[in-house]
RNA sequence: GUGGAUAUAGCUCAGUUGGUUAGAGCACCAGAUUGUGGUUCUGGGGGCCGUGGGUUCAAAUCCCAUUAUUCACCCCA
């Protein structure tokens, strides 16, 4: 047999014990606030079939669709023709049925049109799952990745959208990164590309405006003349693309910009009650209103939300925004959604490079047993069970080995306390226990040990 | 899908205009220390120099191909 080199397909990652137990410290705080704000978990397969995920995310979306293989007879549905001219989108449909999810809210859409008559409106879930992308890697960016997703269906009050503002605050105030808040509203955007008389191209020009931190004014406008806006438009949003100041006044800026625009305006009164309503409690995130954030998956329409750190550039780590049609694709109209996303593995790259995590986020074991041998182990076995029983995570080393190389596991381990029982401490009824942080011993009864661990 | 960079020990990397037996740090194993980890000291195991071809008396080093990794673009968490 021929030695194989381990590895793992590129974009995807193994976690060690160490990783996963920060990673879980994330899963966690983000699950608990979710929690707080009573949203209800729900779980949805990794496959879903190829017809609920294709056309979602537009056509770049469905290029990175990871597709599996039908079983069996794969080439059955297939022609010599096809074959020979590889029609790939044609082969695609009928090589493959099912696909790795691409994100977790269209798989939501699916679930909430599927589950109607169980579900009790408005409903408000979260989901913590995977999702898989066949991108190709780089820097913040994965082939599987977690998203922490919460939503909110069936219900057009902004409350929604202050509520996942709120959530956001409070996520990253625990998790202790610094964060900006980007606000825009879709209507926004349609209005403006009302009012320019480009109505058909709203897609276009939002991601290129979407793209102005980034390439500058002249690639911006270079990207839009590519795109067939004419010159007298893109004159035309040139005062918005250059929009600045506070929030207050960018929105009466835009007030006047659009006022031949009705759905401009609804989204300009939307962004006004969001920013009015935030001032209700204190946020600890920075609130910024930017016209310029346009978020490419197409089917947001009304308020767009990205959270970025303040401290560590990796493109964003939340984003969501309100879909008043997604479900209607799956044969339900009139249901809203808003929703966000948490990126828990950009989160996690943020708060490692940050060193952001508590010291206990990275061990579990409290306290280890020394194995001196057979009679030992045998007195020491109850003696664990009862300290496990009050709720000290706690192991017995299996092996007899040297005493040595079991302080060393603990030490790796970053086991806090070991507890020695060799033949004296047996006579005695004691343990002998050791704080490895300090070094200091002590010779405690069971009873003393488990009040020392507990507090 | 487009463009750039890199590939040497488990990891991070040295390696001279091509020239003896390819090195270091960290990690690992053992000993100094038979009931005590972290620090220190001593010793040890580990390499088809990504793969295939070419040039040369001679290739980790130069050339070509290929694969993998990585960064950026597109797009996105």
């Amino acid at each position: 047999m021929t030695k194989q080199k381990p590895s793992i397909p590129q974009g995807t990652r193994d976690f060690l014990p160490i990783e996963t137990l920060k990673r879980n410290y994330i899963f966690d705080s983000i699950r608990n606030i979710f929690q707080k704000y009573a949203y209800l978990p729900i779980e949805t397969p990794a496959i879903e079939k190829l017809s609920t995920l294709m056309g979602k995310y537009g056509e770049e979306g469905d290029r990175l669709l990871f597709k599996i293989l039908n079983s069996g007879d794969f080439l059955k549905k297939t022609t010599n023709d096809d074959l020979i001219n590889k029609n790939l989108s044609k082969l695609t449909n009928q090589l493959c049925e099912k696909g790795l999810r691409y994100d977790l809210t269209v798989p939501f859409a699916r679930f909430v049109v599927q589950h109607r008559n169980d579900i009790n409106f408005p409903f408000k879930r979260y989901q913590i799952q995977p999702v898989w992308r066949a991108d190709r890697p780089q820097k913040g960016r994965y082939r599987e990745f977690y998203q922490c997703d919460v939503d909110v269906v069936g219900s057009n009050s902004l409350l929604n959208e202050l509520e996942l503002i709120q959530i956001i605050s409070d996520v990253f105030t625990v998790l202790n990164i610094n964060t900006i808040t980007k606000l825009n509203n879709r209507k926004i955007l349609s209005g403006i590309a009302e009012i320019i008389g480009e109505s058909d191209k709203i897609v276009d020009i939002t991601i290129a405006i979407d793209k102005l931190d980034k390439i500058g004014l002249d690639k911006v406008y270079e990207e839009l003349r590519r795109k067939n806006i004419s010159d007298d438009s893109i004159k035309l949003i040139e005062p918005i693309i250059n929009l600045s100041g506070t929030n207050e006044q960018k929105i009466d800026c835009l007030r006047e910009f659009l006022q031949d625009s009705d759905i401009g305006l609804s989204g300009v009164d939307e962004i006004e009650t969001m920013l009015d309503y935030s001032k209700l409690f204190e946020l600890n995130t920075e609130i910024e209103f930017d016209i310029t954030l346009a978020r490419g998956l197409n089917y947001y329409t009304g308020a767009i939300f990205e959270v970025k750190s303040k401290d560590y550039a990796i493109g964003s780590i939340c984003g969501g925004g309100r879909y008043d049609d997604l479900t209607s694709v799956f044969g339900l109209k009139d249901v809203s959604g808003v929703g966000i996303s948490f990126g828990a593995d950009r989160i996690y790259d943020v708060m490692s490079n940050l060193d952001l995590f508590p010291k206990k986020s990275n061990s579990s074991t409290k306290l280890m047993f020394v194995n001196f041998g057979i009679k030992e182990e045998k007195h020491c076995l109850p003696l664990l069970a009862k300290i496990r029983s009050s709720g000290i995570n706690s192991e017995i080393y299996p092996d007899k080995a040297k005493i040595k190389k079991q302080m060393i596991y603990a030490n790796k381990k970053g086991i806090e306390y070991v507890a020695m029982v060799g033949e004296d401490e047996i006579n005695e009824s004691k343990i002998k226990l050791k704080n490895m942080n300090t070094g200091k011993q002590s010779l405690l009864s069971i009873d003393e040990l488990i009040l020392a661990l507990t507090f």
